[in-house]
RNA sequence: GGGGGUGUAGCUCAAUUGGUUAGAGCGCUGCCCUGUCACGGCAGAGGUUACGGGUUCGAGCCCCGCCACUCCCGCCA
């Protein structure tokens, strides 16, 4: 017997209907007499009552026998339950089947942890949930993920096509470009000692694509980087990887703003308001301390740079004298903050450089702080003034070169969210969504130890082209057409106008990045080539798709909205990969392993 | 590669800071129970305290090593 409904679907208006359901026994109430069976399918729930004067005993005997996650097809009469017992909490709460017929279509041994209780089921050991994923995604809570990203991705299909976009797959198997994240590797068979390499993204194909006349390609693109996990980082992940032709940056903010208007309206039925506010990489930087700034709270970064130009303070005038600033935040209700919490910050500011980390804590009415004592009456009125210090504040200082005092308290504000969090001082509404485009990166950024410059983004990446006579005099001053979409301190995506004339993309390996010439033309060879048989003007964006599920999932953790993710070593729990080969598996691909073998 | 956290019953957690036989809730097993939905009642089983060393009269607890998971830094054009 098929069944009829789902588990989610029966009403009073089906009384009297005989109906067959199918799936899980989410949990059993055997009362002697009684039997009560919650039968699951990933849809939802319905109760079943066994009742032993109304069935045959095997029957009733076998009822008795089931136990958690048994799958079973029950058959049974729709009817109203009894007054007083109808369960408020599920959808089909009103009614009941009463059973008259049961197959049992396999047995469940005793789980290795429970799926029918949440509260329990949450805190379970995430090692196990992985070891025993087709058990943790039987969980609703899971479920729903998978649920909500299958629409997304519809939803993202639907729109791209409306948009005029065509859906085009690209390789995964690649060649190797070594610039940027660290590649996966599949050796050829057939041309010994040469390998592929798996795509970081599609960024050369989909620029290929325009030269192709393809004008609007759009892919959900599977993408490897072989670098150290984190909780929003995956070796294999999704991008919604786009690209236009004949655009600017405008078409790129419209069309995206549009993309997650109609994913936030499918996933939560929210409205975003749009267009988003923009800002460049150098506000967010002074005012949040961090290109991709949580704009849900408040305690900015403050600059006293003129304030302190006379001060006695000797880190403070060193730091001024030698072109650099000194910015503040206060984290208001802080001052109680920890000796730990404040050991804590200091070794962010050291991470950065930094000797140590400056701060006042306010408290019982007076400033107590090791160098307050340098501070004269009108740099203590003009902190107070721009800083709003009231009792139980904590105040912390940076003094640096701009974009070092930025970042180290943009580091500590972060992490000052976090505790004032944990204290309940701060409380942010999960469905606020501050939603904003971060532009005028500079192009180029400078790698000290190696001496020379490498791209901010990525080298095909356009500059601004009032800026382009800069490239080879005042590199740091050249802005690129790039751009970031952000969300409450989440970088969801990042794109840019690319370079189309293969001059200036010469210009851009040989001269700026000291890329030499041979190796330009190994790597990117064909790229510059196609540019030469006409490029349309073109630009693109690719957004984390893994990041905005978890996102609208409220996880904090993309393995929360991947049906089968990978361990911070990135093995796999369940299947137990990665895994040894067999030796002719090696000599095939003409492969000798220098590592000690594990037995 | 570096730093932090965690690891005790099938699951989630205790164990008065080194002291008797390592406990509880849930789950599991058996018996009882005809309106439960976190069903209830009675009884019971279940432990190499991740693993390997060490200190000690005595170690779940302290020390060293190691493994796994996790968070962060580096890394992620």
């Amino acid at each position: 017997m098929k069944r009829t409904h789902h588990c989610n679907e029966l009403r009073p208006a089906h009384v009297g209907q005989t109906v067959t359901l199918a799936g899980w026994v989410h949990s059993r109430r055997d009362l002697g007499g009684l039997i009560f069976i919650d039968i699951r399918d990933r849809e939802g729930r319905t109760q079943t009552v066994f009742d032993p004067s109304a069935l045959p005993a095997d029957l009733f005997a076998r009822a008795a026998g089931l136990r958690s996650e048994c799958v079973i097809n029950v058959t049974g009469v729709v009817r109203n339950r009894p007054g007083g017992t109808q369960n408020t909490k599920i959808a089909t709460g009103e009614v009941e089947v009463g059973v008259t017929g049961l197959e049992v279509l396999n047995m469940a041994e005793v789980l290795p942890f429970p799926v029918d209780d949440p509260e329990t089921a949450a805190k379970v050991n995430e090692e196990l949930r992985l070891q025993y994923r087709y058990l943790d995604l039987r969980r609703p809570e899971m479920a729903r993920n998978l649920r909500l990203r299958s629409k997304v991705a519809t939803a993202t299909r639907v729109f791209m096509d409306e948009q005029g976009f065509l859906e085009v797959e690209t390789p995964t198997l690649f060649k190797s470009t070594p610039e940027g994240a660290r590649e996966c590797l599949v050796p050829s068979r057939v041309h010994p000692g040469q390998f592929y390499a798996l795509p970081q993204s599609p960024q050369q194909f989909k620029q290929i694509l325009m030269v192709a006349g393809v004008e609007r390609y759009f892919q959900l693109a599977r993408c490897y980087r072989d670098e150290d996990l984190r909780a929003d980082r995956q070796p294999e992940f999704t991008q919604v990887d786009i690209e236009m032709s004949f655009i600017d940056r405008e078409d790129i903010y419209a069309l995206i703003e549009g993309l997650l208007k109609r994913v936030w309206k499918t996933a939560l039925n929210m409205d975003l308001p749009t267009p988003f506010i923009r800002m460049s990489f150098h506000e967010a930087l002074n005012r949040f301390g961090i290109d991709k700034p949580d704009t849900r709270f408040g305690m900015e970064l403050v600059d006293f740079t003129e304030e302190f130009r006379a001060t006695t303070f000797k880190v403070f005038s060193g730091v001024i004298a030698a072109g650099g600033v000194i910015k503040a935040i206060n984290a208001k209700g802080l001052a109680g903050a920890t000796q730990g919490q404040i050991e804590t910050m200091t070794e962010y500011a050291k991470g950065f450089g930094a000797k140590g980390l400056a701060y006042i804590k306010v408290e019982s009415g007076e400033w107590k702080s090791p160098i307050v004592k340098f501070f004269t009456a009108e740099e203590k009125a003009a902190l107070t003034a721009k800083l709003a210090i009231q009792e139980g504040d904590l105040i912390l200082f940076a003094a640096d070169q701009w974009l070092t005092a930025c970042e180290i308290l943009g580091k500590i504000r972060l992490y000052c969210a976090e505790v004032l969090k944990g204290q309940g001082k701060l409380t942010l509404p999960v469905d606020q969504f501050n939603f904003l485009w971060v532009v005028d990166f500079p192009l180029l950024s400078f790698d000290k130890e190696q001496n020379r410059w490498y791209s901010s983004h990525h080298p095909f990446t356009a500059p601004v082209a009032e800026d382009v006579p800069l490239l080879t005099t005042d590199p740091k001053k050249v802005r690129g057409q790039h751009y970031d979409v952000v969300v409450n301190g989440v970088e969801l995506g990042g794109g840019s106008i690319r370079i189309h004339q293969p001059d200036v993309q010469r210009t851009i390996f040989e001269q700026v990045l000291q890329i030499p010439g041979d190796m330009v033309k190994a790597r990117f060879g064909y790229m510059l080539e196609a540019f030469r048989y006409g490029a349309p003007p073109h630009g693109g964006i690719a957004l984390g798709f893994d990041r905005m599920i978890a996102i609208l999932c409220g996880t904090p953790s993309i393995r929360d909205v991947i049906a089968f993710p990978k361990t911070a070593k990135g093995t796999d729990l369940m299947t137990d990969s990665p895994a040894p080969v067999e030796p002719k598996q090696l000599r095939d691909l003409h492969l000798d392993l220098k590592v000690a073998k594990k037995d």
